[in-house]
RNA sequence: CGGAGUGUAGCUCAGCCUGGUAGAGCACUUGGUUCGGGACCAAGGGGCCGGAGGUUCGAAUCCUCUCACUCCGACCA
């Protein structure tokens, strides 16, 4: 993508209503525009990344056996008096009125409407297991939104929901979903840790929330150190392997973490030094609820031996648009961002710093030319701005690597590599230079 | 939902107290000079001052109401 022709409104300043890093950040790199309180456009770069962490998501599901589906976003509320949650969700929900005086809502969740749709669907015992999922806008019409894309209102999000026979069929799904959730926050290069959590309105007694450390963390959280040197990358993928996925839930749930509500101080003191302080975002959350909507619904199905059977649930979910500034908030400097490559809106920057000269229009055009060939997906900076406003695009934009070509290099038939973390550059030909990035 | 605050150019803000025909920087347009970390010079374009009502000869400025947004708190993926 040349930089002249790509939708990009970077501002130089920050928009007074913005106060985290994350959302000056966003608002700055032309990613998002805040349309109302809470509720945000996502412009191409903004785009890109959401639409990356919705893929890595999409990938980690799949392979864990969910199946993905697309319910609406609007519901009608005669579901929602099934299982008695349309009263108790207060103003949280946004309740709309159709044409035909039909009271509808924006859902801020869908259990009722897949327990419809199982309901409908499944007959027997042997439809099961299933764990269907989408990924979805939802809305809760938050008192005080804030924070940007992390407490909007209107946020996307992945929720599957798992039905099985019996219990112990349902633990099992539940820690389907656990492995793969690290390995979906592993996989963009965050270290979330699973810590026990209350079930909440949704229900139930077994939850766990997923939480990345960043110093503007909304809760505070204690932790083990030693979790932190796992390798959740690492971690099994046979997700038919009963007693191999319920060892590694053992495994990572073993290690001391709370959040602040949860912290057991004198537990946490046996820690000693590795007793980690800090604060974290909670971008995933899973829960095992049992029979509590299928029952209240009238999900039941055949059993083996002739008898009904109500099919035991369990609920998780993924903030995928909330991740898009967590990461922000997990990675960023003065400059501005720092993309993990797997979800980086391009996968390097290219700096012309002398458009209009021979000798760099053409090795910045053929460097461009071979970074789209070799999937790079490269974004080449072809404006006639000053080498300054270039590089602070870049830095601000935060794509992992910088590929800059000057009068200078481009006599010596060399570019400069700027990797974005951490600064390093260094002089190489063009062809070291492809070769350097495709071997990150 | 309680408390506090802000709405003036695309963005950041000044002007408001003490009413008198709307400003700066950045951004934008044109021309020129520059060119390795948000360049410089010159000339331009752009705002019914959030909205409604009121006071006044006259309102961005004073009064009333209203809408929107932000922050602190309680609450949440």
């Amino acid at each position: 993508m040349r930089l002249s022709q790509f939708f990009l409104p970077t501002l130089k300043e920050t928009p007074t209503e913005a106060q985290i890093v994350s959302h000056r950040l966003m608002l700055r790199a032309g990613m998002v525009r805040q349309q109302a309180a809470g509720i945000y456009s996502w412009l191409p770069l903004g785009h890109r990344v959401l639409t990356k962490i919705a893929q890595i998501v999409r990938e980690e599901q799949d392979r864990a056996g969910a199946q993905e589906i697309l319910m609406p976003t609007i519901q009608p509320a005669e579901l929602w008096r099934e299982s008695g949650r349309y009263d108790d969700y207060g103003k949280e929900m946004l309740r709309i009125t159709d044409r035909h005086e039909r009271e509808m809502l924006y859902g801020p969740t869908n259990e009722e409407m897949v327990t419809e749709i199982a309901r409908a669907s499944f007959r027997s015992y042997r439809d099961l297991p299933k764990n269907l999922y989408h990924i979805q806008w939802k809305f809760r019409d938050e008192v005080r939104p804030r924070f940007g894309v992390m407490r909007g209102r209107e946020f996307l999000m992945k929720d599957a929901y798992s039905f099985d026979v019996d219990a112990a069929g349902a633990r099992h799904s539940y820690n389907r979903m656990f492995v793969a959730y690290l390995r979906t926050f592993a996989r963009m290069g965050l270290k979330a840790i699973p810590m026990r959590a209350d079930t909440g309105p949704i229900g139930g007694d077994l939850s766990h929330e997923f939480i990345i450390l960043a110093e503007t963390g909304e809760s505070a959280v204690y932790v083990d150190s030693h979790f932190l040197d796992q390798n959740l990358l690492d971690l099994p993928v046979d997700y038919d392997d009963v007693a191999g996925l319920q060892a590694a839930v053992d495994r990572f749930t073993s290690f001391y973490a709370a959040t602040d509500e949860k912290h057991d101080a004198t537990a946490a003191a046996q820690l000693g030094e590795r007793l980690l302080s800090a604060r974290g975002i909670e971008v995933g959350h899973i829960f095992y609820f049992g029979t509590k909507y299928s029952a209240a619904m009238g999900l039941t199905l055949q059993g083996p031996s002739g008898d009904k059977v109500v099919p035991e649930m369990g609920s998780y979910g993924i903030g995928v648009s909330r991740l898009v500034g967590a990461l922000i908030e997990a990675s960023h400097d003065d400059n501005g961002i720092i993309w993990p490559a797997s979800v980086a809106p391009f996968g390097c920057g290219i700096v012309n710093l002398r458009v209009g000269d021979a000798a760099c229009d053409a090795m910045a055009g053929e460097l461009y030319a071979k970074a789209k060939a070799a999937g790079l997906d490269p974004l080449y900076d072809d404006r006639t701005e000053s080498a300054g406003a270039k590089f602070a695009t870049m830095d601000l934009i935060g794509l992992p690597w910088q590929l800059v070509v000057g009068p200078r290099g481009a006599k010596a038939g060399t570019v400069e590599v700027k990797e974005r973390k951490g600064g390093a550059k260094l002089e190489m030909s063009i062809e070291a230079a492809l070769a350097r990035l495709a071997g990150a």
